[in-house]
DNA sequence: AGGTTTTGCGTATGAGGTACGCATAAAGGG
DNA sequence: CCCTTTATGCGTACCTCATACGCAAAACCT
């Protein structure tokens, strides 16, 4: 047997409450003190338990998403789309990931499940191993920066939903000078920033599929051009 | 005139100055003594110039690029090309870039400047002001999804060589069960990720410009299908 | 010169991460 | 059944930070 106290909690508890108080109240109230409040704990029990504060913030980007969903049947293409728009609505629901630093490539069970799922779409293409790590990496990094971007953006408007909304086409017409900047002075023009609903859910999601599509559609150029 | 004691440093000062500290030590060491110390005042001086930490990030943020570069005569895709590469560029050169949290649509005259300079590249093309704008930000997007996952990986392989390189296809052997993730095993087997210079310069850039040639292969098919 | 205004900054407060060491509990050996 | 071994629980203390507050110093106005 094991000698020693037993222990009254263990990793994945206190991983489980951070990610309780992030989700409740986002990244910025995880601290240790707090964790450790939530659980009942002293603040220093968790120290046993996680090296640091930092290798909670590990652990939690590790527990943050489910597993990946089944794809549907047919297409690479069509399971591939499933899968980029399950993946970001994964950060979306909690979009605290994006603020946690990584370092080094991932080895979470959860990261290389969801990378085996995308690999597993491409399994009756014609592509080399290496470009299809390249197509799922891409989409990765797309879909990232996309999250970034709908996060960055919600979290303005929410912050003070005055000044962006209709404002802000009109904010931009006023810093945009057309002799400096003509293409956007074009667009500004147009109306393009005008909308009230720039930053809603299906706003974005649009945003999303299309720039998604343009992705798939040169990938399916792609392997056009070497079958 | 104006009233009052003259302001021997301003915000550009300070901007300054926290730049410096976060390009030779990172973003982790620019705190407000620290820039203080610095420039060789008080801790509090600086809260006269700028309103919070918070404000001084964003500054910061705004300040962190150059001027977006001139872009070559010719089609709309190599100036895309040569815009985004320069834009990934500019994010590796301040990676710090990546963990100042944004919030709310940019405004900075840097940020819009390279925005009107993508939008400019799309000039010629028919697509629609909507679309272009759509374009653009996949392309941001994508950009920034690129450089977060290139700085998340070096910064890996800076904080332990060992670990990585080599090793990471020898690691991934052992943790990926051939029976759960089967594709993953495929692509893990057939040494992908065992080359020692897998997270270098060179097959990073490669990585992106594979991406990137899908992504505007896709805006290629969408033009040709418009006109 | 005296008043006004704005900047410089010393002090203090409160929050957060974590090193250290002792108290405490659980097992094993006699 | 007591004592040793070993691992956990956690109180105390220290250090770093951001920042509110208020006074003093400097520059302008009349």
């Amino acid at each position: 047997m094991k000698r020693g106290r037993k222990p009254t909690i263990d990793a994945a508890d206190i991983t489980r409450a951070a990610i309780a108080i992030a989700d409740a109240e986002g990244l910025a109230a995880v601290s240790m003190a707090r964790v450790a409040q939530e659980m009942g704990n002293a603040t220093m029990a968790l120290y046993r338990h996680v090296k640091s504060k930092d290798e909670l913030l590990t652990l939690m980007g590790d527990a943050a998403f489910d597993d990946p969903p089944p794809l549907p049947d047919g297409e690479w293409r069509d399971k591939l789309e499933v899968w980029a728009k399950e993946l970001l609505k994964g950060v979306r629901k909690r979009p605290w990931f994006l603020q946690i630093p990584m370092s080094g490539p991932p080895t979470g069970p959860r990261s290389l499940a969801w990378f085996d799922s995308a690999l597993g779409a491409l399994e009756g293409t014609p592509l080399e191993a290496e470009e299809k790590v390249g197509v799922v990496m891409g989409l990765l990094t797309f879909v990232h920066g996309e999250a970034w971007l709908n996060v960055a953006l919600t979290k303005g408007f929410e912050d003070d939903p005055a000044r962006f909304s209709r404002q802000y086409g009109q904010r931009l017409r006023e810093i945009v000078d057309p002799r400096r900047m003509p293409a956007l002075a074009k667009i500004v023009a147009a109306g393009v920033f005008d909308m009230d609903d720039l930053f809603d859910a299906d706003d974005v999601a649009a945003e999303f599929d299309f720039g998604l599509h343009l992705f798939l559609e040169g990938v399916a150029t792609h392997i056009g051009g070497r079958s």
